[in-house]
DNA sequence: TTTTTATACCTAATTTGCTTATACATAAGA
DNA sequence: TCTTATGTATAAGCAAATTAGGTATAAAAA
């Protein structure tokens, strides 16, 4: 498990990006595939994920329909056209700052034995 | 410059991996080397930067020596002995936060064209 | 059969790590 | 002379998370 301070400003790129990867998906399901593909070294606490949920869907990045399975209730989350242009730069900034990251802390000469 | 939830949460490790790589360095020259080394996509300001060091300081990671240049002074900072394992930690989990996010944004399938 | 675990959603109070803004002071350059 | 660079410091405020609680159904274990 990552430290907070780490994973906290992550993880609305990492549901974006998750929702672009299928059609549609609901919060369990969310914190579930988190969980999974991380090995629980990341987790999406509820109290993290509706939030952020709603706030995409305020904001008209995502829309919802609600979907019954027996007699529970699941609310599937799809991206809009927006919010599939805001998972492209969001995940793209995440890259770009990773690399940006390993620059700051193994800085490497820009010319190798060039004598 | 990236968006400050990104950033957040990785410059305490970022101070300590620099304070790693030299001798002793004083705040202002730690804010300088972070936006030289970065282009200005991290910055490093004030606000963020004394009260870490500070807190680092505190939790013994750190020591301090002043040292008068003309008639200002300079507070350096230096790592201690468990500022070194520390900041050894704190890169290396890091390092494997950026693997797991690549690996929960970009999953590879483990094995390809095995047939 | 009762209890626990898994599924499924939600929110309020609090914490925290920053930003923003301000302060003070010296030195150098325009 | 005014501005920019150097150098340290702190206080008020904010936003994204944590922590901790709530509601409810379904399945599995005791």
């Amino acid at each position: 498990m990552y430290s907070n301070e780490l994973v906290r400003g992550t993880l609305k790129t990492i549901i974006l990006q998750l929702l672009g990867e299928q059609n549609q998906m609901y919060g369990y399901e969310l914190s579930k595939l988190v969980k999974e593909r991380t090995q629980e070294k990341i987790v999406l606490t509820e109290g993290a994920l509706y939030p952020i949920l709603h706030k995409l869907e305020k904001d008209k990045l995502v829309v919802t329909n609600l979907e019954k399975v027996g007699n529970r209730t699941r609310k599937y989350y799809a991206l809009t056209s927006n919010g599939k242009t805001s998972a492209k730069e969001k995940k793209n900034e995440l890259l770009e700052f990773m690399e940006t990251l390993k620059m700051l802390m193994e800085p490497k000469p820009i010319m190798l034995c060039n004598y």
